[in-house]
Order: structure tokens, then sequence, then C-alpha cells
DNA sequence: CAGAGTGGTAAGTAAGTACTTACTTTGACA
DNA sequence: TGTCAAAGTAAGTACTTACTTACCACTCTG
């Protein structure tokens, strides 16, 4: 996609629809190199792009990309605070608080996992930059945990416990289960975004994931429909599957 | 830093047990070079890692470096093969046969789990290395796709079509069903590996992880326990939970 | 003990790298 | 129309990078 038409002159465009002038007003400028950045970085990481590269992919002097941000680090800083930003946006607290409120188990987890396969799908670029960062042990990563996963956890960990006192789940970790499903939504885009972009595996909508993962795991949490419900104990300490003794014979260490 | 009190003569180590010799056998060399290699790789990626720093932490010069592997391309590509023949040791389909023939679900979906479980766990360098071959894109991931993800999806897709036309699990696509399982193991592993390797989210052991998952994975897709079993596409329909009420006024979509 | 082989190094080189300096062009407005 | 700050650049600097060269020290062997 061509960039210069979308840098002409800000003012007037005399008599065209052309490239015409390169010259864009300060906050523009700076807005277009951190964009730019950012697709960078998110596809060859912080260590593997030089300043260079994002000067010309911004059709500007290098010189430019130090006016606007002193250092690449300070660069890599205005992203993290742009993307953290994109992620105040997507609030998952007031995105279920409702469902919350009337206890309504799938909507909880159906939103939470559309919302998050929505935000990855139409923004991929966190997803790596995440991962990146996370990598090169980067600020945003332990931002990302500590303002997001962190809440995550809380969030729904503690809805999962209230419906454990009403008797609706099974009384299980509440973080495990946690774990269960975030793992679920997040690999899922995972494979979308990295593994497998072109979905050789598996190709679903969001909504179809979204739907199908909740299914799974409400089924697997939720007490037994049908019949008094076995007791949680008992559901734990021995399982109900015929595999039972196999099992155990697993349990060897390497 | 002086390098003279290390080069002293090799063979013979005379009234000692110290450092003594730094001289060592080429194919000694060119292992040990390769594992502190596979070490640095895996904390800051190709990009992130210089050769020096890879001679340095070998305590040799960069020259023997390259006169083991000619180029950094070429050492990366030895950690990949070397890597590649670790992957091939651990093999799902023998880890799994007879729980497959028996058809043993909780056997087939623990064992699974544990073995990534405590892989990930022995060899955490690996996961990272794989993300930062995927977000490289380079040839590992592709190769981990290939040799590795297809042939999981193919194995426990399979399995589990064969147990759906048995009436045991429920008719959902097989491949949603094996992504919500390695799901819930990857992010598990991912979490102690890279997000939180202190644990402070969850803190359980490899086993207690394996059986939960299990446990969650297996009640989500089996045909109904107790009872004659629902048709599996009104369980579809409409879910039998007790919270079902509540649940169906949230179809609404944003 | 000559001399060949092997494990090792110090000191390069050429091409990058992040970042700077000193300078030119542009265009809005007094 | 001339001014002047802001937008922009070309060509550095100081340092790092992957990779090379030329040479050393030891030891085994005939």
């Amino acid at each position: 996609m061509k960039k210069e038409n979308l840098i002409k002159t800000p003012r007037e465009a005399p008599l065209d629809g052309l490239p015409v002038s390169t010259r864009m007003a300060a906050e523009d400028r700076r807005h277009q190199i951190l964009h730019v950045a950012v697709t960078l970085f998110s596809q060859r990481g912080f260590g593997g792009t030089t300043t260079k590269e994002i000067a010309q992919a911004a059709g500007v002097s290098e010189a430019m990309v130090f006016r606007h941000y002193a250092t690449k680090q300070e660069l890599y800083s205005a992203i993290l605070d742009h993307k953290a930003c994109d992620g105040d946006r997507m609030n998952p607290e007031e995105m279920v608080a409702d469902a919350l409120k009337q206890k309504d188990d799938r909507a909880v987890f159906e939103r939470l996992a559309l919302g998050a396969l929505e935000h990855h799908e139409t923004d991929p670029e966190f997803q790596r930059l995440l991962l990146h960062s996370a990598l090169e042990r980067h600020e945003l990563a332990e931002m990302f945990f500590e303002k997001f996963l962190r809440r995550i956890y809380e969030l729904l960990g503690g809805y999962i416990a209230e419906r454990q006192r009403d008797g609706a789940m099974v009384k299980v970790d509440p973080a495990i289960i946690v774990r269960a499903f975030i793992g679920m939504i997040i690999h899922h885009s995972l494979n979308n975004n990295l593994w497998d972009p072109d979905r050789r595996l598996l190709q679903i909508s969001n909504q179809e994931a979204a739907r199908e993962f909740t299914n799974i795991l409400l089924n697997g949490i939720s007490t037994n429909s049908a019949g008094p419900a076995l007791d949680v104990s008992a559901k734990h300490a021995a399982r109900k599957s015929p595999a039972n003794d196999v099992t155990k014979k697993s349990s060897r260490r390497r």
C-alpha cells in the first residue's frame, strides 16, 4: 500500500491526488513513525529492527526518527504506552459486568472469549509485540501481566469461586479453571496469528470458537446436571472414569 | 581479565582438582559451544545474541566459534537439528499407543498432557527457542508445525472421532477439542516458562495440572455420564446446566 | 628431534549500528 | 515579500558486528 498519497501536503492539495510533498506536520509524522515502528517491531522484535529501517519505511531520514524519539528505547516505550492504552479500551470488567451480576455463566465466558479473540484478530501485532517483549524480558510483558492477566484471573477466578459456593460449579481451584479457559483462547489466537495463519488445522469463526470453548469448559466444570450431582470431593478423590487404574500407573518420573 | 593463568599446560593436573586445562577435544568443544549457544539464543533470540557473547560464555575466543561453525546461521541450524532430534525422542504416538488401543480416554489425554508438561519443564529452552523461531519466521517453526503439531492433531483428532462414533464423546469438530486441550497445556507451560515463572497466579504440579485439565476436557466433551445421555444436537441447542434459565437470556450478541 | 597435526589466540577488517552535527528547504503569516 | 521556526537532510562519529588472518603452544609419531 502506498504511503505517499497519505502524505501529501496537509494544508492544500492543489490539483491532484498524487504524492506531491512529503512534508508533514510534526505530530502526524510522529504518529506515522510510531505506526511504522509498531509493524516492524512486531515483525522482527526490538533488537531485530534498525532505526534505519524504520526511517526508510516511514520515508524519512534517520535523523527524523531521532528528532521525534530521542532514542530507540524511547520509541519502543512510546509504542508500549500506545498499545497499553489500546489494552485499556478493551476492558474485561465492564464487558461482562451485567453477565456477572446475573450469574449468567455462559455469557461471562463466551463474551470474554469472543472479546479476546476479536481483539487478537483485529490487532495481531499486539500479540507478536507482547511475545517479543516477554522473550526479551521487556517491561511490556510485566505490565501486561499486572494490568491484564492478573486482573482476569481475579475477575474470573472470583466469579468461579462464587459459583462454586452456589453449588453450580465443581470445586477445583478456580485458578486452574481460569488457566484452562484462557489457554484455549490464547492458544487459538496464537495458532491463527503465528503457527497456522492459513488455518490448515482448524478454521472456525471467532463466534464459533468462543461458543465451543465455552461449551467445553462449562460442561467440564458444572456440577453434574442429571442426577443428584455426585459429591464434589468424591468426584475428585476417585474419578468416575473407568480409566482410573491405567491412569495411576502413568505417574512415573523420568 | 587475565587469560594466561587459564592457558597453563593441559594434559596433567599435577597436584590439584582445579580448572587446570581449558584445552578440549574438538568434538567436546563443538558440543560445548552448541550448548552455550542454545542457552543464549533461547534467552535473547538469534538476532539478539552476538558471536562474541557465545565465545565468552564458552570461554574461548570468537575465532573458535567460527572454526567449529562457519557462520552464525550454521550454528543456529545445528541447534535446530539438535533440538529436532530431541523432539523425536519425545514420541507422542508410542506414549499413548496402548491407551489408544484400550480406548482409555483418561489415560490418552492425561499422558499426553503430562508428557508435554514435563518436557517443557525439563527443557524450557525449547519453548523459548521455538517461539523465537516462530516470531522470526524461521524454519524450526514450520518444522515443529509439520513434525509435531499436525501429528498431534491427527492422532488425537482421529481418536476423538472414533470415540464420537462410539457415542462416548459429544459430536463437535475434533480439531476444536484438540485445540482446546493443547491450548490448556501449552498455555500452562507458557505461563510457567514465560509470563509467571514464580507461579504467582497458579502453582500446581504437572501431575495435578495434567489431571485437572483432563478432567475438565473429558467432562466437557463426554456424552452425559448419568442418565441415558441426552442427544448431542439437543445438548448443543439447549444446554443442560441448572444455570440454564439465566444462561438463555444472554444469547444476544454485542 | 624434525615436523605435522591440533586446539587455541590476538588482532585485524568491512559492514553495520545507534545516534549527532551542521546544514538546507518549506510555507504560513506579519 | 521577507522572515523565521519548523520539517527535513547528508554526512558524519564512535562503537559493535560477523567473520578472517596469521600466528602460537603443545604433543604425538617416525
